[in-house]
DNA sequence: CCCGATTGCTTTGACAATCTAACCCTTAGA
DNA sequence: TCTAAGGGTTAGATTGTCAAAGCAATCGGG
């Protein structure tokens, strides 16, 4: 059971991987790209906060992405300091391309459930999630036995 | 859902980096250790297998993790060629002390539910790896779409 | 209105980790 | 014995990150 997390986590880390080969840029760039996906256009700092960078580090992850015609820069006219970017209509195909049949089959699989079983699965999640953030607070700290 | 499992992967993520802070070791050398505990001794060049390294990136990673002083190497005394790579004391007692607990209160989480109910779960875990294993497969190949 | 302080992003230099490609040493076979 | 192959380590180049300094643009008190 355990072990089937494990699983899973594996071999999304796998399709991770295989991702971004295929897009032709590294993990920490996908990460972008995923975020931007998921929350629309972010100014450069938002982007590095939402993906764990640096600033430097989210400059040049930025500038591969541009690089590569995923992304865009846009100056911000209200505030000309401020740099937005969002995905570019071949980033959007791309992402859309690879993670688009993945996120149908998943809903098509969940069809296949209940609705009292998928609030059972849900409940599983939940706690083992609980479980983690628990543990993942006593690491922080400098506690070393619960 | 989908999120749910999202933020669980999350959660584990950042275990893990707080793991390897604590060990004071990296991501990299991090995953050694676990293929390690899970799979006992291992030669480097299994380990490298396991951990999807090259050669000589197992060798420096099996370095540090020397230094630091969580595995030794062994040679093998019927092929002097091979080197066993296997946990320390130390080692085992730091493995088991950070994801020993986790482990436990998984455990634990679980004996709440039936029988029934775990093997729905485990039904759902098994739906969604085989989905993602086949999607790994799309990527791989050169297809573009399903 | 203007000048210092602040904010947002980029650039730079140092450093850590990886990969590829040589290079031992050991083993197995002719 | 001599040669070829296997297992592991080393060397040089590349890549990615961070911390700190730098550059514009904006804000706010006098």
């Amino acid at each position: 059971m355990t072990r089937g997390v494990q699983e899973l986590q594996d071999a999304t880390d796998l399709i991770d991987e295989l991702a971004a080969r295929r897009l032709g840029v590294n993990r920490t760039d996908l990460r972008c790209l995923s975020r931007l996906t998921a929350r629309g256009p972010l100014t450069a700092s938002e982007l590095a906060a939402a993906a764990g960078l640096t600033g430097g580090a989210a400059t040049t992850a930025i500038d591969r992405l541009e690089q590569a015609g995923l992304v865009e820069r846009v100056r911000d006219t209200a505030d000309r300091r401020r740099v937005r970017v969002h995905l570019t209509g071949k980033g959007r195909a791309d992402v859309q391309e690879i993670w688009g049949p993945i996120a149908d089959d998943a809903r098509a699989e969940l069809l296949r459930f209940t609705v009292g079983e998928l609030e059972l699965i849900e409940t599983f999640l939940r706690r083992a999630l609980a479980n983690q953030t628990r543990h993942a607070e006593r690491l922080r700290g400098g506690i070393a036995a619960p």
